[in-house]
DNA sequence: TCTGTGCATGGAGTG
DNA sequence: ACTCCATGCACAGAT
């Protein structure tokens, strides 16, 4: 593969570090290609004039209908341009006699692009040009919702001159672009990209580019817009809300006002240097509510999410050094400057603008925000957050041409409230300087308000989210997409946007690098907990249409011509008869239902979807597995037990606003998932952790703060016998014992494996999920012989340690003693046999032995049991626990390691605010 | 005793 | 190795 850099040189990724994981093959037989490590377009020359407009990427065929989607290298050979602007599928367009414009196209070979690519405009294909073999990488179709290389122009002159070809119209977008670069450096040409960036971005639906706020868009731009163009490409190609362009009237306007994008920043120093972390990603929807009903355009600055200590009480915003020098005003006194500030509604609010001296460097914070940012959270369910608000973020723009400083606040929760916001509240005017950053800073107006929704997705920066996102706006099985503005909302606010916004690592440094302090197990956090090959496992392929396979360099794509469809999550059972069945959990009443394994699921499913069981299309209709089946399979596949299913349904309705209800959609499977998937079979326990200020501590304090080894400058000695350190050298020794104590139960997991290769035939076994096996027996279900199997071996191997988990499983049904620290051990016996540990806990034991002539072994066992089973009494020990844990500190500490829950503290260490 | 302020520290990211 | 920045922490002033 030959050198290739991100054309975003905020991300500078180059060659090896960039994997070719997505593509589009466009119509001029460029390849578009995004940069794993920023999402942006790192070569192509132009777009696919058809596809790559400012709509999703979908295209219906205009004779007949099909859906057809831009990049699709397959479609490529399936689509045909009319001259009337559409496009046709080729079917269609044969049998209309019209003749291909591709047709005559001639491949150019795939990955060839090179900075005059652009000006190589002949028509080619890719087609079979796209040999050779490799690695298996599969691609998920893509929508690229680019607006493409001047597309916007490409379209423009498309409708204003039908008659006109496209090779003379790219000639003459190519002619533009070549002299463009002759005039301009490569300087150049990025700087205006930001405007411009925005104008396109920030564009009205309508396609005025002018006519929104934000839109900045001068004569300087619309000279060099193609240049311009060529630069943004990156940005535009972030995917977009679902066939945007097949919808009208408002909705379609809220529904491309509101993507959240990160946009390089309009201008001020060192704007090239900003990260793109700190790329402000306020939806135009916001801009246009914060500039109001005024000619005021809004130019977004930058963002920062919010920190615990941003947010917290100290009220100090740190500033990222590099936007704070770029767009705030120069300050060569640590004192800095007031900013004078004003909230929607009209409240001013002064901030401090300084700095600290910090190795040999500056920090830069905003003082006093703590009051600006209560007020814009005192609502029902802030006060909790407050103290964590790391869900939130502030975007600081500028409004022109008042040229003020705005500061908008984004939190999960409160998207409502900007929405519910007076535009006609926010002051539009104030200051006017020529000047915004040489004289007039004490007078800055920093108009704060809400806006919406910044719930950063942990681990979803990775493109292939993207493409998720994107085929779930655009399946078209997912009609419930777009029902509602709501849920497009959140769907963008909750799992599209964050996708799209940051890469992985650097959001990761936003939101986790400090997350052994933020505990984020709130419930917004727990959407946050599905990783992106549980989500991929939940993408379904459009059934109906084969993939065509192509390879390209090396790698090979899987092209759809539908998009992948967002199922519900199933389990799949292959029986040792060789049927194969699905089995799908239905989302009222959570009972299994099996269902032929060929059922492509949608996000929703209850029963009454049931057509292949009509005698269990009801969720009144009883479970079809027995109690023990059903349990076996439930835990095997972490599906959650109703009693857990329902007290999450329960926090979660209790936690989300009546106006946030919506339609099912692939959004919620992904929720769902994450929320009850993820975590499923462990303790419906949310802890809630604050870096809130901790009171002053006393002398033997012993809460979760105080009892954390000291840090940094080493207060305590090895000898100390302090309180603090006891109780660390205590729990350290608590730690090491269960260390070993794991380390034998893998041993035995592992011997019992062992064992089980010897004993267990081959060909009595069935695959159960391609991952557990169970063995077939003439008289027994497959799911009982397989924990008779289990307990016999269990018997056997007289493994206390084991017996004690499988005890504890049987009666307990759910390992409430889950504790981080031991997911290597659960991990393990996960891999060895823990669906023969699962089964045979759910076999009555009494049964078995009865059934199988054992019964003189009853006593003996119910005495083994009794030896270590009581799970409460036993669990410690099971655990290692020391004896000489004598102290209420010590029984405290137990209580709090044995559990999830952390150590809830005294009441005089509960922080005020949290009271 | 509490709170605010200014600086220090160290983890994480970057070159 | 360096920079950034989130947060800790000590101290001074306020209550």
């Amino acid at each position: 593969m030959e050198s290739k850099t991100c054309m975003n040189e905020l991300c500078g990724a180059s060659t090896t570090s960039i994997e070719w994981r997505r593509g589009w093959a466009l119509r001029s037989g460029d390849f578009a290609v995004l940069c794993d490590k920023c999402g942006s377009a790192f070569e192509q020359s132009v777009f696919c004039e058809v596809f790559h407009s400012k709509d999703s990427g979908w295209r219906e065929c205009s004779l007949c209908g099909k859906h057809l989607h831009c990049g699709c290298i397959a479609s490529r050979s399936l689509i045909e341009l009319l001259d009337s602007g559409g496009v046709s599928c080729k079917i269609c367009a044969k049998k209309s006699g019209l003749d291909s414009i591709s047709g005559d196209e001639k491949p150019d070979g795939f990955g060839t692009l090179r900075a005059d690519s652009a000006s190589n405009l002949q028509p080619t294909s890719v087609d079979n040009q796209l040999g050779g073999s490799g690695d298996k990488m599969k691609v998920l179709q893509l929508g690229n919702n680019s607006e493409g290389f001047g597309l916007r122009h490409l379209l423009q002159f498309r409708n204003d001159n039908p008659d006109g070809s496209f090779g003379k119209m790219k000639q003459e977008e190519a002619a533009r672009l070549d002299m463009a670069k002759s005039s301009m450096g490569a300087k150049d040409i990025y700087e205006p990209m930001a405007q411009t960036n925005l104008s396109i971005t920030l564009g009205s639906p309508g396609g005025n580019s002018n006519s929104v706020p934000g839109a900045v868009i001068d004569e300087k731009d619309s000279k060099t817009s193609s240049i311009i163009q060529q630069g943004t490409r990156s940005r535009h190609l972030l995917p977009k809300p679902p066939k945007l362009a097949l919808a009208t009237g408002p909705e379609a306007n809220a529904g491309i006002s509101q993507i959240r994008v990160a946009r390089p920043p309009a201008e001020g120093r060192g704007r090239n240097q900003l990260l793109p972390r700190y790329w402000p990603r306020i939806t135009d929807q916001e801009l246009q509510q914060i500039s109001g009903d005024s000619n005021s355009t809004i130019v977004p600055l930058f963002e920062k999410v919010l920190s615990a200590s941003d947010a917290g009480r100290i009220g100090r915003l740190v500033l990222p050094k590099a936007c704070a020098e770029a767009y705030f005003p120069p300050i060569s006194q640590p004192e800095g400057l007031p900013l004078r500030i004003q909230d929607v509604k009209g409240k001013e609010w002064v901030f401090q603008f300084r700095f600290w001296p910090n190795n040999n460097s500056r920090m830069y914070v905003l003082e006093g925000v703590t009051p600006c940012i209560q007020s814009m959270q005192l609502q029902a369910g802030d006060t909790a957050n407050f103290g964590v608000a790391c869900n939130a973020a502030v975007t600081f723009s500028r409004m022109d041409p008042e040229r003020k400083l705005v500061m908008g606040f984004r939190k999960a929760s409160n998207s409502v409230a900007m929405q519910d916001t007076q535009p006609s509240a926010i002051p539009n005017g104030g200051h006017s300087s020529e000047s915004f950053f040489s004289g007039v800073f004490e007078n800055l107006s920093i108009i704060s308000g809400y806006s919406g929704v910044l719930q950063s997705l942990k681990g979803s920066a990775d493109p292939h989210l993207n493409a998720l996102s994107k085929h779930l706006s655009s399946s078209p099985g997912d009609v419930s997409w777009l029902k509602s503005e709501k849920q497009e909302d959140k769907t963008r606010e909750g799992l599209l946007l964050p996708s799209m916004l940051v890469p992985e690592r650097k959001r990761s440094r936003n939101i986790g690098s400090k997350s052994k302090r933020l505990l984020f197990d709130r419930l917004d956090a727990l959407e946050l907990k599905l990783t992106w090959e549980e989500a991929q496992d939940m993408l379904r392929p459009p059934l109906s249409v084969m993939p065509s396979i192509i390879t390209i360099e090396d790698h090979i794509f899987e092209e759809y011509e539908d998009p992948p469809v967002f199922g519900k999550r199933s389990i799949f059972v292959v029986r040792t008869t060789g049927g194969q069945e699905q089995w799908v959990q239905c989302d009222g009443c959570s009972k299994l239902r099996r269902l032929p394994v060929d059922i492509l699921l949608p996000p929703k499913w209850t029963c009454k979807d049931n057509a292949w069981d009509l005698s269990r299309c009801s969720c009144s209709a009883p479970e079809e597995l027995s109690p023990s089946e059903l349990d076996n399979l439930l835990r095997l596949h972490k599906v959650t037990p109703h009693y857990c299913t329902d007290f999450k349904k329960r926090r979660i309705a209790t936690s989300h606003r009546p106006n946030q209800e919506h339609e099912p959609s692939g959004l919620d499977t992904l929720s769902n998932a994450a929320m009850l998937g993820d975590h499923a079979g462990e303790p419906c326990t949310a802890s809630v952790a604050t870096t809130t200020r901790h009171p002053r501590h006393r002398p033997g304090c012993s809460c979760i703060v105080c009892i954390q080894p000291p840090s940094g400058k080493g207060k305590h000695k090895p000898t100390c016998t302090c309180n603090v350190c006891m109780t660390v050298k205590r729990r350290f020794k608590t730690l090491m014992m269960r260390k070993k104590k794991r380390q034998s139960e893998r041993e035995a997991a592992i011997a019992l494996r062992n064992q089980q290769h010897t004993w267990g035939g081959p060909e009595e076994e069935a695959e159960v999920d391609s991952n557990s096996k169970h063995v077939s027996s003439s008289h027994l279900d497959p799911l009982e012989n397989e924990a008779r199997s289990t307990s016999e071996l269990e018997s056997k191997s007289q493994s206390n340690n084991l017996s004690t988990k499988l005890t504890e499983t049987v009666k307990g049904g759910i390992d409430l003693n889950c504790h981080p620290d031991r997911e290597d051990a659960q991990a393990a016996l996960n891999r060895v046999s823990m669906m023969r540990l699962l089964q045979v806990a759910s076999l009555p034991l009494e049964t078995y032995l009865k059934q199988n002539g054992l019964a003189s072994l009853i006593t003996e066992q119910q005495a083994s049991s009794a030896s270590h089973v009581p799970p409460q009494a036993t669990t410690a020990e099971s655990e290692g626990q020391p004896h000489e844990h004598t102290s209420a500190t010590q029984e405290h500490e137990s209580e709090e390691e044995e559990n999830c829950e952390p150590e809830p503290p005294e009441p005089d260490e509960i922080p005020s605010d949290a009271q």
